[in-house]
DNA sequence: TCGGGGTCGATACAGTGTATCGCTATGAGA
DNA sequence: TCTCATAGCGATACACTGTATCGACCCCGA
């Protein structure tokens, strides 16, 4: 062997830390979705073979609890906003741009408890907003309606952007977007009301459609808050 | 090869199609969850190589939306409910009945459009029960939003579900059940309202917490009906 | 300089979804 | 009834997955 043909000396191998993996494993799931993120790829992105990932992680579904408290650090409000309203309001939106930005977001979120620190002082944002206006159970099922009221919205925003993408830009033409299948559906007359909705309802835009949604539930909470703020 | 050491001759296969395919698949993951379900293991429930399947189906995914719309059968009330309240309530804990005897269910959910005849029919159930209560859009954007509800709602119990179960039957203790990490987190006083919160709040079966919930989104939705009904 | 211990990561394994294509079994034509 | 073409089925193969194992290497103490 001369030194022509010596195979190219490999990058020197990064130092790991969990930092570091999460941000490679992020990366890959930006580009590809989730299913674009394997622990090899991921290695494979810091120069390294796939086990040395494992003195850092012990599984991967501890890679996919790290990316997503690592981007939740994204929902967190950079300015504590005004009233309690306000400050729902605003995380809300935010976990949604967080969503946008990470679409594999939407398939990870609400599918395990989220205790990581970011996790954590979202959660804490939510209930400091609400200290002291009820009591402490009133405030916790408030934060969860909510949150769950955001996961639900924000999945099915995700599917349907999904479905449109996959059926070629397809906006409010669900017959015939989604193929024939659900045309044919329709015309059996066995959904009049769905075929009513379908045929009569208006185009709206989906960020629209959750902000009216979010401020429906948030009407709710204000209702079950016995002290309004002075 | 003497007739001794012959092999037992395989049992006859059985002849397939999607029905009998979809079941299997419930099956499987009913009892060991979404991941215990292969395309190899489904078909050798039904005594046939694994390639025989793509006879019926053209994709994994595929199964995965026929096994949700199957299930979704059980959401489907068998009598008409009176009201539009009920309606939604009984389709909401019917749903709710549903992903608790098929846990993967939640991991489902809103992961793509339901489009099958049973995910039309609860929507058209839906919408039915709204019908003439409110303009087209207004009823879209109250069945989109409990929903939404519903959705978030239950992954989390189910997410809470299983972390309790793998954890050892930790019912309340937060804390001491998912490790020191969360109590150590804690202790941090970065989380002030948070540890006010695991330390005061009562201990909440899930079914009050979700009806509750509920209860607060339907309250919403019927603000926004002009005409309640007579 | 030698020996021992500890860690790191290459190799290996059991399993996945699905493309390919040789075989078989059927049906038509003579 | 015999022959041949064809169409579809499903065994085999492939590329890839997460992770257990364990041999090799390196560093430190003697």
């Amino acid at each position: 062997m001369t030194v022509w043909d010596r195979p190219e000396p490999p990058p020197p191998p990064v130092p790991l830390d969990r930092e570091r993996i999460v941000a490679a494993a992020v990366a890959l799931a930006d580009e590809g979705g989730l299913t674009a993120v394997s622990l090899r790829k991921v290695a494979a992105r810091l120069n390294a073979g796939p086990m040395r990932l494992y003195g850092h992680l012990s599984t991967k579904d501890e890679l996919f609890d790290l990316m997503v408290d690592a981007v939740q650090a994204e929902i967190l409000p950079d300015t504590q906003p005004g009233d309690w309203r306000e400050t729902l309001r605003v995380v809300a939106h935010r976990t949604r741009r967080t969503v946008l930005r990470h679409e594999w977001l939407a398939d990870l979120l609400g599918g395990r408890p989220t205790l990581g620190p970011n996790g954590l002082a979202v959660t804490e944002t939510q209930l400091a907003a609400l200290d002291g206006l009820a009591d402490t159970d009133t405030v916790l099922r408030a934060v969860e309606t909510v949150g769950a009221y955001v996961i639900g919205a924000l999945r099915r925003e995700v599917a349907n952007l999904r479905a449109e993408r996959a059926t070629g830009l397809s906006k409010r033409d669900w017959q015939r977007a989604h193929g024939p299948h659900v045309t044919r559906m329709l015309a059996t007359g066995r959904f009049p009301a769905l075929a009513r909705a379908v045929h009569d309802g208006t185009e709206v835009d989906a960020e629209t459609s959750f902000t009216t949604g979010l401020d429906w539930v948030l009407d709710a909470v204000a209702t079950r808050l016995p002290r309004p703020p002075a």
